[in-house]
DNA sequence: GTATTATCTGTACAGTGTTCAGATAAGGGG
DNA sequence: CCCCTTATCTGAACACTGTACAGATAATAC
């Protein structure tokens, strides 16, 4: 029986998927380097080593929940640009905007969050899985590049620097003024920024 | 006597930056959420509770030594721009595109101190000299702007976004380089993506 | 109902950050 | 020269960590 939990401590049902939620929770409240295992376990009402059968080690929980943040990231974008319909020059637009401001917003909710993701523990060992979830985003964004460059807003010349420049520029810009490097009163500007460095014409 | 060193282990006479430069060479090679305060003491031949004399917890050691890298970065940048004489227009653009090259190229031999500098630890604390060191960077970044906008290389409307655009793009594709997220033959492509964006004419 | 198998426990070990009372050495004033 | 003050470092201690491994437990298959 997988469905069942609590029955006893014994055969949890789902402790994977229960060790990376309370991972999450407490990565979210105090960053990935604050993370103990024993605290996940305790957390779940688990012992230390139980973690143990599902994860080789700490490290390999935290690039775990750094994966599944990919997907969580690429849902919450995916669901953004759907509202917003219509098969105008003036909604590709706002869809290619909107793409930038949820990368923003979803970093500023989630700053730990957004650092696991980008920081040490899941640049090492990029499993295939993770670079489907990644490609996902990437995907998401050359959708909204093509559609773009139909409308004729962007130029041939640009079109190449697409992916690159819009990812850098939101990456860069989000990854900055998240750590206190760099201050914009609003991200609207950057969203600017990207439109005017890309020619999109307004 | 401040300027002995090693004369015996007590009054070790330069404990602070000892500290520092130890914590740099063990972060360089295994990470910052791999130093320990233990085995930085016990390089440097000192109890383990001598750091505390000079920072109040592990934390505090790895956000000074993140300071002391965006310093060692602006040098770095300073020397090699430098090496670019003369008063063109040519001139002006090679310093920026090698403010660019220089900080992937620093940061691609130095990933683990990259990513302590914009981590979560660097970007806390944010002390006065900090500030200072991270806005040498920046002067750096604006003088080479206003040399470019003054050989009418950049136009009025692009060079208020001129630093927010060319750090973003720079630092956004360094970071996902760097972390795998992203994939460029020569960072040249970067540096030329950057002056497209800012239609610097060539 | 018994055997098998996956799952979790308990205990143990080495290593960690941090605290604090006390040892040590350097420098200043007689 | 010696003493005394002060900054500096030591040593032992505590609570906590990741991890390994032998054994207990419960679900499953026959």
């Amino acid at each position: 029986m997988t469905t069942a939990r609590a029955r006893s401590h014994y055969h949890h049902g789902d402790l994977e998927s229960a060790l990376i939620s309370t991972a999450r929770k407490l990565v979210r409240q105090d960053g990935a380097e604050h993370l103990s295992l024993r605290q996940v376990s305790q957390e779940i009402g688990v012992s230390p080593s139980a973690a143990y059968h599902y994860f080789p080690d700490r490290t390999s929980l935290l690039s775990g929940l750094g994966f599944s943040l990919f997907e969580e990231l690429a849902d919450f974008q995916e669901k953004e640009i759907s509202k917003i319909a219509g098969n105008s020059a003036r909604a590709a637009r706002e869809r290619f905007r909107a793409l930038g401001r949820t990368y923003f917003h979803w970093a500023k909710k989630e700053p730990h969050l957004f650092n696991l993701m980008f920081g040490d523990f899941c640049s090492l060992e990029k499993s295939p899985q993770n670079q489907r979830e990644e490609n996902r985003a990437f995907i998401n964004l050359t959708k909204c590049l093509d559609e773009l460059y139909e409308f004729n807003l962007i130029s041939d010349k640009m079109r190449p620097y697409g992916e690159l420049l819009s990812w850098s520029v939101v990456h860069g810009a989000t990854s900055l003024i998240i750590g206190g490097h760099l201050e914009v009163e609003d991200f609207e500007t950057t969203l600017d920024a990207v439109e005017l460095a890309l020619g999109i014409k307004g």
